[in-house]
DNA sequence: GGAATTTAATGCGAAATGGTACAAAAAAGT
DNA sequence: ACTTTTTTGTACCATTTCGCATTAAATTCC
C-alpha cells in the first residue's frame, strides 16, 4: 500500500462519521489522500507532462479504480484543481476576514502564498491557477472558466480588503482600492512565477516587503 | 511547401548577404522562419503537450531535418525560447533607453507586451518566460536559468527605468526604484497570466492604467 | 559526365500513452 | 451457502511519441 492509513490532511466532508455498511468489497485508498497524491503530481509536472501511470502510482491505485473514482484524466485535473483552490481558500479566508490593520493582513497572506508556493519535496511548486493558465490546459474552456474565476475572487479578496482600509483612514483619499488590488494579486504572481524557478524564499520576501511598502503608503 | 518565400521577419542575421555556394542540396526551409513556427506551436501548448509531429507540420520539415538543423526536441524549445528573448528585447529596448517622461516609457512598454502577448491566431499566446516558469520544462536546469536571466533582466531594465526617473525627480524621495521594478514586472507577469485565460485587453489596459498610476505618484 | 556532399523523404521500431474489457476478490444481504 | 454488489488487478488495444536508419534527390567540385 502507497497510502497511509491516516486522515485526509485537508477539508474532508465527513457525510457518515461511522461506517456506512457500503454494499461490495471495500475501497482500498482513501479519495481524499489520493487526490492529494494527484494534486501534488499536477503541480509538479503539469497537466500533459503527467501521465495515468505516473498518477496510478503516486496514488497507489490502478487505473480502472482511478477511472471509477474521478473519471478521465481531464476530471481528474478539474477535481485537483478545485481540491487545490478550497485548501487556498481555506487557509486565506480568516486572514481576508480578519479586523487587522492593512499591512498586517497583507504579511499574513503573503507569508501563506510564501508556503504554498514553495513546499514541495521535489522543488517549489508554484500556484495552480498560475500553472494551469500558462498550460495547455486553458484552452479548454471549462478549466479557463475556472482560473478566471480564481484570478476574479483573488482581485475581490484584495479589493475588499483595501477598500476597507481606505475607510478605516490606512489609505490616502485618492487611493484606488480596485488598482491597489490587482497589484496585490500581481505579486501573487509574480511570487508563484519566481518560486517556480527556485528564487529563494528570502529573495521573495524581499520582493514582497518593498510590494507592500509601496501598496500601504500609496496615494 | 508551408513555408512562405518572404524574408525572415524578424532579426535574421545575415553572415553572407549572397549565396555562400554552399556545396550539398540545398535546404528548403529557412531556419529563421522555420524557428518561428516552432515557437509558435511552443508558446500555444507548452513543451510537453507539442510533438515532434506537430513541430514538423508546422515548420513544413520533416523530422530528420528538424534535428539536424535543431537538434533534439529539448534544444528546438532552447532555440525557440532565445528567439522569442531576442524578439522582445528588441521590441524594448529602444523605449527603456529612451529619455521619455517615466509615465510615458512606461505606457509604451506595457503597449508592447500586450501586443506580444495577445496575438496569435489560435488565442493569445502569453508570455513565454512565464509559460516556461509554470511548465514542467523547468525542471531543467538550463531551462530554468534561462528564465531567472528572463526575470532578472526584466526587474533590472526597469530599474533602471525608476532610478533614472527619480534622479529627474519624476518620483518622490522616498521611492524606492528596486520595489517599483519588482512592481513593474509583477504587472507584466499578471497581465501575460490573464491574457492567456483570454481576458480581454480593454481589462488588461485598465489593469495597466492602474498599476501605472499606483508607480508613478509612489512616495 | 561522374564523384563527393549535403539535404529530403520514407518509414521503421521500441516505448509510452489514454482508455477499457474482463475475471478474480471481498464485502453485505438473504 | 449462495447471490448481489462493488472494487481490485491483470491484461490488452489502438494510437501517439521520440528518435534513427536508410534511401532518394539535388547541388557543387573535378
Amino acid at each position: 500500500m502507497v497510502q497511509k492509513s491516516k486522515k485526509p490532511p485537508s477539508a474532508a466532508k465527513i457525510a457518515a462519521p461511522v461506517a456506512p455498511k457500503r454494499r461490495g468489497r471495500p475501497r482500498a485508498y482513501e479519495p481524499d489522500v489520493a487526490l492529494g497524491k494527484a494534486l501534488d503530481l499536477f503541480r509538479r509536472d503539469g497537466f500533459a507532462a503527467t501521465s495515468l501511470d505516473d498518477l496510478s502510482a503516486a496514488t497507489g491505485m490502478n487505473r480502472p479504480s482511478l477511472y471509477g473514482a474521478f473519471g478521465d484524466k481531464r476530471e481528474l485535473y478539474i477535481k485537483s484543481y478545485q481540491r487545490y483552490r478550497d485548501d487556498a481558500r481555506a487557509a486565506m479566508v480568516d486572514i481576508f476576514r480578519a479586523d487587522a490593520p492593512l499591512r498586517e493582513r497583507l504579511e499574513r497572506i503573503y507569508r501563506i502564498a510564501l508556503d504554498i508556493y514553495l513546499s514541495g519535496e521535489s522543488g517549489p511548486r508554484g500556484c495552480f491557477t498560475v500553472m494551469t493558465a500558462a498550460s495547455e490546459a486553458v484552452s479548454d474552456p471549462d478549466i479557463r472558466n475556472m482560473v478566471v474565476e480564481g484570478l476574479t475572487e483573488l482581485d475581490k479578496a484584495f479589493g475588499i480588503c483595501f477598500r476597507h482600509a481606505k475607510e478605516r483612514g490606512e489609505l490616502p483619499e485618492g487611493a484606488d482600492p480596485a488598482s491597489l488590488a490587482h497589484l496585490a494579486s500581481a505579486t501573487i504572481h509574480t511570487i508563484a512565477i519566481r518560486a517556480r524557478a527556485r528564487v529563494p524564499r528570502r529573495d521573495l520576501e524581499a520582493i514582497v516587503k518593498g510590494a507592500i511598502d509601496v501598496m500601504c503608503r500609496a496615494k
